[in-house]
DNA sequence: AGCACGCCGACT
DNA sequence: GTCGGCGTGCTC
């Protein structure tokens, strides 16, 4: 008998082993097994089983690592969705699913529900599931005040003894949403996780809830760059599952499939929620520190006499601040990335937004010798400054990402949208966005979703009033708002979507490119390119762009290019571009990583 | 990915 | 002579 193994490593497989006689029957697929490959000792996961095999010169399996498969069938499954879906092997797909599902609580349940099956693999029980159009649902809840419909959905289901998995997009989220369950159920009725709970098997769990959907958290960093809410969709569909998503803000990929039927949509009405207010910046010549327009000011003004809270929140994005020489104006960089030192005042030292460099502020200039920096462009520190001088009186705290914790003991507070991961513990009378424009004005299709859900949230957090400053009062992300009707977002992005044939009524794949060096890693992004266009027949209707620096093109020490794709089927796209890297010479010191619709 | 193998230049 | 850098190709 013979085993086929796969590895977590980015080799396609899967390789042959011979099985001694002393292991045969306790090798089954969906268990690690111990072999050599070249020299090396690896774990690999055994996938299926052979009578024969078309290589020669087998080696043998050392040893077996679980009693019992580790996977159920549907899991296996998966990892050959995830795969062709994400271009990354399959070995490494089933060993991303394999450190999601929580290895020792599923093999508990594969003991438990599977015992008179021995080491066979689990294939999911025929339960009884909905068969009509509410398999897939999404709750709406603008207030963003999703634990009475965590509640509502769950309770029927824990009384008939079922069990539901919810997914939560980061660790402060889960603990959230659990300290929130305490009231209702035990922690034996629910399982909670973050993203890579996704992949855990769905054996005994009657429906997958998955909380805050558009929340970016939900995206893997590392490869495989898988996006939650995609393997939930591709497991629903194999695997015949309940689904409920919740949002605030849906995502616009999940709206279109609302729009197509394939989604049960249920609003709640915004009960409680501020009407939001444009402020025309248009309409004034001075603001203070270019940011903070009277009609702002004189909010801030009502609600620091009348003892309530505000929050202003900086969204930073586009606007760099710049640390220059004061004698010849040279700019202050990071060593290692492409970008500007920022002053942190709390620790005064300077440090760099994308690796963990820092230098003293007596640092010398390299071409004049003299250590003497000033810093333009706006953080929220000299914000909060310029308002302390304004309301002398006021406690002013500010929050950023590096900010240990959040203090409630302020009259203003100023934050970047790091806020949002509190968003559901924050409130304030008084809640403005100081600067969205930067956001509606990217070239980035998706920022103008990241601006609508922004602004959202915070509106969520807004007891007595909303406030946002733009320059373009009539966009449709400020007019969804001001005319309150988030249609008018859904409606115009959408648009603009389809007609660029961007996600998702089209699909982009990012083919990311690095190296220490520069020149190695620019030969093969041109090698590459000219591969895929050599490749490319009219009857594949793909556009290939060519090589594009990233923005910051030098990031901890590594140069960075793009190469785009953009086609219709993710599946046909991936498949096209692993043909093509096959083709190209692959090189040790440059690594590529493929990103589906980033 | 990680490793061996093989080809070149530099050096005790 | 041989040590070691790096490019190439393979792993069942």
């Amino acid at each position: 008998m013979i085993a086929q193994v796969v590895f977590d490593l980015p080799l396609e497989g899967p390789f042959d082993y011979l099985i001694p006689s002393s292991l045969k029957s306790s090798i089954a697929p969906g268990l690690r097994v111990n072999v050599l490959l070249g020299t090396k000792k690896r774990t690999g996961l055994v996938t299926g089983l052979l009578e024969q095999s078309s290589f020669e010169n087998l080696k043998s399996i050392k040893s077996v690592i679980d009693e019992k498969p580790l996977l159920d069938q549907a899991q296996m499954d998966l990892g050959s969705d995830l795969s062709r879906y994400y271009g990354c092997s399959l070995g490494e797909a089933l060993f991303t699913i394999l450190r999601g599902s929580s290895v020792i609580e599923s093999s508990v349940i594969a003991r438990s529900e599977a015992t008179k099956q021995s080491n066979k693999i689990a294939t999911l029980p025929a339960v009884a599931r909905n068969d009509n159009n509410d398999k897939l649902t999404l709750h709406v809840v603008p207030s963003g005040d999703y634990v009475p419909i965590l509640v509502s959905v769950m309770k029927p289901l824990v009384q008939r003894k079922q069990r539901v998995l919810i997914l939560g997009p980061d660790q402060f989220a889960v603990q959230a949403i659990q300290e929130a369950l305490k009231k209702y159920f035990s922690k034996n009725d629910y399982f909670i996780g973050a993203r890579s709970m996704v992949f855990r098997s769905l054996m005994g769990i009657a429906l997958v809830m998955m909380v805050d959907e558009d929340n970016p958290s939900y995206k893997q960093e590392q490869t495989p760059l898988y996006e939650t809410r995609q393997v939930l969709l591709m497991r629903a569909k194999r695997e015949n599952i309940d689904v409920v998503f919740i949002s605030a803000t849906p995502s616009v990929e999940i709206m279109d499939l609302v729009h197509k039927g394939k989604i049960h949509l249920k609003n709640y009405p915004a009960r409680g929620l501020v009407k939001p207010q444009a402020v025309d910046l248009n309409n004034y010549k001075i603001l203070l520190k270019g940011l903070l327009s009277p009609a702002v000011l004189s909010a801030l003004e009502r609600n620091v006499s009348g003892g309530t809270k505000s929050i202003l929140v900086f969204n930073h994005r586009g606007s760099y601040a710049v640390t220059r020489c004061s004698e010849c104006g040279f700019v202050l960089k990071c060593g290692r990335c492409d970008s500007p030192m920022l002053y942190w005042r709390a620790k005064k030292q300077y440090f760099c937004r994308h690796c963990s460099f820092h230098c003293e502020p007596d640092i010398v200039c390299p071409h004049c010798q003299v250590p003497s920096w000033k810093s333009f462009g706006l953080g929220i520190e000299p914000l909060q400054k310029a308002l302390q001088e304004k309301f002398p009186t006021s406690r002013i705290l500010t929050f950023e990402r590096r900010s240990p914790q959040i203090l409630k003991d302020y009259d203003i507070l100023v934050g970047t949208s790091a806020l949002l991961r509190f968003k559901y513990q924050i409130q304030a009378a008084l809640v403005v966005l100081l600067d969205i424009d930067e956001e509606l004005n990217r070239l980035d299709i998706r920022s103008c979703f990241r601006a609508f859900s922004l602004a959202g949230h915070l509106r969520g957090m807004a007891q007595g009033q909303f406030l946002i400053q733009t320059r373009h009062p009539n966009h449709y992300v400020i007019k969804s708002f001001s005319e309150d009707d988030a249609d008018i977002f859904y409606r115009e992005d959408m648009r603009i979507r389809r007609e660029l044939a961007l996600c998702p009524f089209g699909h982009q794949v990012m083919i990311h490119l690095r190296s220490l060096q520069q020149k190695l890693g620019q030969q093969a992004a041109q090698e590459l390119y000219q591969a895929l266009n050599s490749l490319s027949s009219p009857n594949v209707s793909m556009k290939i762009h060519a090589p594009v620096a990233e923005a910051v093109a030098k990031k901890r020490d590594q140069y960075r290019l793009n190469i785009l794709v953009q086609g219709e089927d993710v599946i046909d796209m991936i498949a096209f571009i692993k043909k093509a890297m096959r083709q190209t010479k692959r090189r040790s010191k440059v690594i590529v990583v493929l990103n589906v619709d980033p």
